[in-house]
Parts: C-alpha cells; sequence; structure tokens
DNA sequence: GCGCCCTGGTCTAACGTTTGATCACCGTCG
DNA sequence: CGACGGTGATCAAACGTTAGACCAGGGCGC
C-alpha cells in the first residue's frame, strides 16, 4: 500500500446537465425553431435576412448549442455513422486500417463507431445490434478467423450496408481484401532468393480467408521455383503468439529440419521468434523467418523481423468508400487492393542458408 | 498482381432495409402501439392478457422488431451508451481495461462505444462531440500523455459526466487510476534484491501523471534501500518503443554505468531491450530490465521481460461503476485501485549484477 | 339498483429536429 | 385600384418510442 493514494473522497454532486435546444436558442433570439434550424443547418434556399441570421448565430454560440444527436438521426432515419468491427482491436496492425477507415469516413461526413467482436457472443447479435437497431448505417466488418466463412454467408442479410474486410461472402455482402496471395508469394520469393529450399510455412487456420490465400501464395511461389510444398513442412494453426511457438516446436522436428519459415502472420512470428531462442536456434544462421504482416513490434524483435508490409490503410479507406458508395447505390461490390503491392521489409531474420 | 484475383464486380442493388416499427408489430397483433411497447419493453403494471400477449410477442418475432436507438434515446434523454476513449486503441494493455469496461457496462446495462483521441484534433472536441451531441451518458477518458493536467482540467466542464483513468483532475472530474506508485516501487525492489545499486530509472514525459508517479515509487524503493535516485540516472522522455532505445543509448553513456533498470513502460521496454541488442549488451548478464505494465508482448521478447502487472482491468471495471454511479448521484469520487497490489511477474531479463 | 373497483386495453402528448406548406406584408404592374 | 410576386419569416407534421391519463365493460358489495 502507498502512503500517498487515498480512495472514495466524494467531492461534489451534478445538476444534470441541461441540454441546450433549438427552441431555446430561438426564444434567445426572438425568431422560431425552424428558422433557427435552417440557418444552423445552413440550408439552400436560406431567405432569411443578415441581421436576423446573425441573431440566431450569436445566440446559439453564447448558449452553445449542439444539436441532439437522437432527434436528428431520428428525423433523417440515418445517424452519419459508420462502424468498424474486429475481432481484436489491440493489435498493432489495426491502427493503420483504423486510420484508413477513419480518413474516408470524414471525408464523407461519417463518424466511425469502433466495435469489437466478442468471440463468446455470436457475430450476428453484434450486427443486429448496431444494425437493426440504427446504431450505425453501415458497418465495415472484419469477421473472426475461427469462423466459417459459409456459416458467415449464412447470417448476412444481404440488404444490410456491410463491407467485409478480408474475407468474402459472394452475393450477401461487399468485400474489401488485400493481397494475401501476393504478401504469402512475396514473403517465400525472398526465401527462395537467398538460396533456400527446404522452406516451411507457419500458417492460419484453415477456415481463415486470408490464412488459405497466403498459403496459396506461398505454394505459388514455391511451384515456381520447381520446389515441392510439401505437407508436412506446414501447420495451420492460428495467427497467435503461442501457436507460433507451436509451429515452431513442430517444424523443428522435421529431419532434415527446414532452413526457413514463412510465417502468415506478424504475432505468430513474435511467438515463433521467441520460441526459436528458448530452444537455442540461432536466427538467421540456423533459420531464417520471414512473415506477412509488418507492424512496429516486428522491428523491436532480436533479431528484427523481414516482413511483408500489407496495405491496411488502402484495404480501410476503400471499404469505408465502397460502403458510402453502396449505401448511397446501392451496388455490391468485390474489391481487393493490388496497388500498392505488399511491400518486402528486410530486417536482420533472414539470410542465406548456413549450410 | 496475382492472377486469381478480379477487383471491382459489381453484383446488385439493395433496396432500402425498411426498419420494422411498432406499429407495423401493433397491427399485425391488432393491438395499439402503446399496447406492444408495453409488453415488449416488460413494463410492471402490465395489465394485458396472456392471449394478446402471446401475440404480441409472436408478431415481433415474425416481424424480427428491433426498437430503434434513437426513438428510444430520444424518448428516454439518454442512449444508456458509455464512450471509452483513449490515445492508443492498439496497446496491448488496452485489452485487459476495456474488457473491465466492458463487463461492469454490461452489468450495468449500458454498451461501450470506443473512441480513439487524435493527437492533432483537440480533446474538447471529441467531449463536446460524444457528449454534448447526446451520443454517450457519460464517457471514461483516458487523455493523452503529452497534454498538461491543468490544460485539461480547464477544459472539462464539471457538469459532464467524465470518469479521467491514468490522470487526475480534481473538482473537475472523478478519477481512477491504477497504483502506480506501487508498481515503480516493486520493479525498483525486484532489481535492489537482485543486488543492483546502480539502477536507472527510462521514465515516461514529466507531463504525464502515471510517469510522475511511477517515479515517485522508484525514489521511494531507492531511498528505503539508502540508495541516491540521482537525477543523471533518470531519462524522461516517454513511452514508445524507439524513446526507450534513447533511453538506453542516454544511460549507456554513463560512467560506470548502470546494472539495472526500471522502465515505466512496456512498449518503452521492448525498444530498450531491441537497442541493448543491437549495441551488443548482454541483457540480463550485464544489464538488468524490468518494466511496469505487463503484456503478451512482454514474453515475447527475447529474454522475455520480468514486468510489474497493473491492475488494468479493475480500473476500466472500477471506472465504469464509478461512472453509473456519478450519473445516479452526481458524486465525483477519485480511487486508487490499490487492491489487488501491482503484480511482480519474474521472467529472465533480471538477474545479479555480475560485477 | 347504484356506485365502485378491477381488468384490459387505447389515446395522447412529448422528446428535439427537419422540412414542405403557409402566411403576412409590401412594392409593383396592368 | 386590385391582382401578383417576392421576401422573410412561422406553422405543422413527421420520425419511433414511451408513459401517464383515460375509458369501456363487467363483477360485486351494500
Amino acid at each position: 500500500m502507498s502512503a500517498d493514494d487515498e480512495a472514495g473522497a466524494d467531492r461534489g454532486r451534478t445538476s444534470a446537465t441541461a441540454a441546450v435546444t433549438l427552441s431555446e436558442v430561438a426564444a434567445k433570439a426572438g425568431v422560431s425553431v425552424s428558422a433557427v434550424s435552417k440557418v444552423l443547418r445552413g440550408t439552400t434556399a436560406i431567405r432569411v435576412s443578415p441581421e436576423t441570421r446573425q441573431r440566431i448565430l450569436t445566440a446559439a454560440e453564447e448558449l452553445r448549442y449542439r444539436p441532439n444527436f437522437a432527434a436528428r438521426a431520428l428525423q433523417a432515419a440515418r445517424t452519419q455513422v459508420l462502424g468498424l468491427v474486429v475481432p481484436d482491436l489491440t493489435n498493432a496492425l489495426f491502427t493503420e486500417l483504423m486510420h484508413g477507415v477513419e480518413d474516408a469516413a470524414a471525408a464523407h461526413g461519417y463518424t466511425v463507431l469502433l466495435g469489437r467482436l466478442d468471440t463468446d457472443r455470436p457475430q450476428t447479435e453484434v450486427i443486429a445490434r448496431l444494425l437493426g437497431e440504427g446504431r450505425v448505417d453501415g458497418l465495415v466488418l472484419q469477421a473472426t478467423d475461427g469462423v466459417d466463412p459459409a456459416a458467415l454467408a449464412q447470417l448476412l442479410d444481404p440488404r444490410a450496408a456491410v463491407v467485409l474486410i478480408n474475407s468474402v461472402a459472394p452475393g450477401r455482402a461487399s468485400s474489401v481484401t488485400v493481397d494475401d496471395v501476393g504478401g504469402g508469394r512475396t514473403a517465400t520469393e525472398h526465401l527462395i532468393g537467398l538460396g533456400h529450399t527446404r522452406i516451411a510455412l507457419a500458417g492460419g487456420l484453415p477456415t481463415s480467408y486470408t490464412a488459405q490465400r497466403r498459403r496459396r501464395g506461398h505454394q505459388e511461389a514455391m511451384r515456381a521455383a520447381g520446389l515441392d510444398p510439401r505437407a508436412d513442412h506446414e501447420t495451420a494453426l492460428g495467427y497467435t503468439a503461442e501457436q507460433g511457438r507451436q509451429a515452431l516446436r513442430q517444424l523443428m522436428a522435421l529431419d532434415p529440419r527446414p532452413t526457413g519459415i514463412v510465417v502468415a502472420n506478424v504475432n505468430a512470428a513474435i511467438g515463433l521468434l521467441a520460441e526459436a531462442r528458448a530452444l537455442g536456434i540461432d536466427v538467421p544462421r540456423e533459420l531464417s523467418v520471414a512473415t506477412v504482416l509488418d507492424s512496429w513490434t516486428a522491428e523491436n524483435t532480436w533479431p528484427p523481423l523481414t516482413a511483408v508490409k500489407m496495405q491496411f490503410y488502402a484495404m480501410g479507406h476503400t471499404a469505408v468508400v465502397s460502403l458510402v458508395h453502396r449505401l448511397g447505390s446501392g451496388a455490391m461490390t468485390d474489391e481487393v487492393i493490388l496497388d500498392p503491392a505488399p511491400e518486402l521489409v528486410v530486417r536482420e531474420s533472414t539470410a542465406p542458408p548456413s549450410s
């Protein structure tokens, strides 16, 4: 217990903060409510004398008027709010995505509401709550990785304005994905270029759309180089640090060992790297590690991780543009961010094979 | 460019999803709107025959009725939504906090709206938008670290229902903080217990309330052990990985070098550790590192970081309880989470000094 | 047989905002 | 001098929900 802390000291009472309404502004300015609304709203065809307008603006200013969100939403039947719902907010990768979403939303006059997808709660519940209750006009949704894409598609109402990211549901929702195939390929090609031939893949769950595609990219690169992507050189355990550790133990049990590993997610790569140190495996001398996805954490491992940076900002931005478009015209689209392409960032976890 | 991807295929049009309203349910059940409202709401003093009730429930079910959020909020003059606003959502530490907030909110019938604090946007703008427009009933707010506490207090309306976390503003808002003093002390005592005497502090910005208190705990522990907390053994650069790297370079320029460093934030510790490896400094043989704050990233560094786990879940939980209490009674309180106490998690980045 | 209360509902106003319809006034044209 | 058009506003309805006031009918006690 620290000596300087004391808890629970009551200090006062709040009078219920009475919100300023249009009618109070109107009373103060000596005009009707609708006059105030029109002036403040900046309606076209204003038809108000300059003096009255000024009186209204001053009154609103002095009273610190703020339009009530609920009343406006009720009247307009829309909220100008978009929901961004992801399974894990505390993912360093998410920052970039969120910035893309927020920038695009702001540019179109929307604000962003963040939601987390509970693993225990059914995803449909979240969607129903946000969209069904009219809390948001549309949704940018990343499904949890464990969920079966087909099952997800099932519970998506095709009439709802939903844009999936990192996943697809043809005919049921729009989608935007990054170039996962390219990402898997780029990471693999880097190892091949260094001279590796026994290259393993520490992949994500088989149900994950991104995992499937990164795996495909890996295999394409292998075959293009005349190498055989062997099944026992692949794990599909998941994207967490702990699952990365498991993947390493599994792959290091092979004989001969692979000399390079492509990891499908940076968090898994961080765990995998830590496990390699714990097992006394020297990275990159004995083992090269390249990962798909880059983040600030990747440059603070030891050795710093060679990574393929994916275009999450662009994905978020495109998703919102797509959503806004959908809200306007109703068009459903599927897009893949191919430009700019995934970008290889070479650090120190990869090197030519020593043998 | 990958061969399997094609972009921008239009697929269809959405008819505007007409939301089901109470009156539609009423029409279907052959009763009045208010009867439906009362039954669905489960009002006490229901006064409705079992058959009618059943008819209403069935109709609502079949029509998939969802109450309109805006209408309900307008009528009740509150939203049952609490805002949780933090500077950085993608902080591993934030998970725990958020869970505490969400659990407590759910227990009191509130949902949580997440907000990010833009560094460029004025914080007052965010508060005004959420609270002033009636989007939320109350706010759990963590100010950005760079902001001056006095300045923050200035712009807080004492009538607003705001609970600060990791910061205080006496008389202007409630607050909940973790035991930063105890955290700084515990980390320092650990190094002292191992036999270190030249112990440095890699601290946060001087304006940060948490940094001030962790520093105080550090100094208390030093003095209690008869050691002198020398000014040149302290940095106050900030909580990011890069600032941790800077801190290490600065502290390693000392002669003699410190044999142990207490870092005030785990992200800074991760950067500091990476920089140590880059400089060829062997942790923990040449240098022990202990950090305040624990997260999954701390166990995946090399060596794994000895850390003091702070009670973020409890802080989030307590903040919401405090907020709900404030919304009810108007009482303003300041609380410090002292129980459970900060918990030392010993890993491999600390050892007795070698000299 | 009259007043009363209970049951099972309906009616109505209100929350704050927006917007199309309406209106009083005035200058002007035919 | 009466109809007309433009100006500068106000009026009223509506969005979907809630809650208190109200009401019709029937059973019962006195």
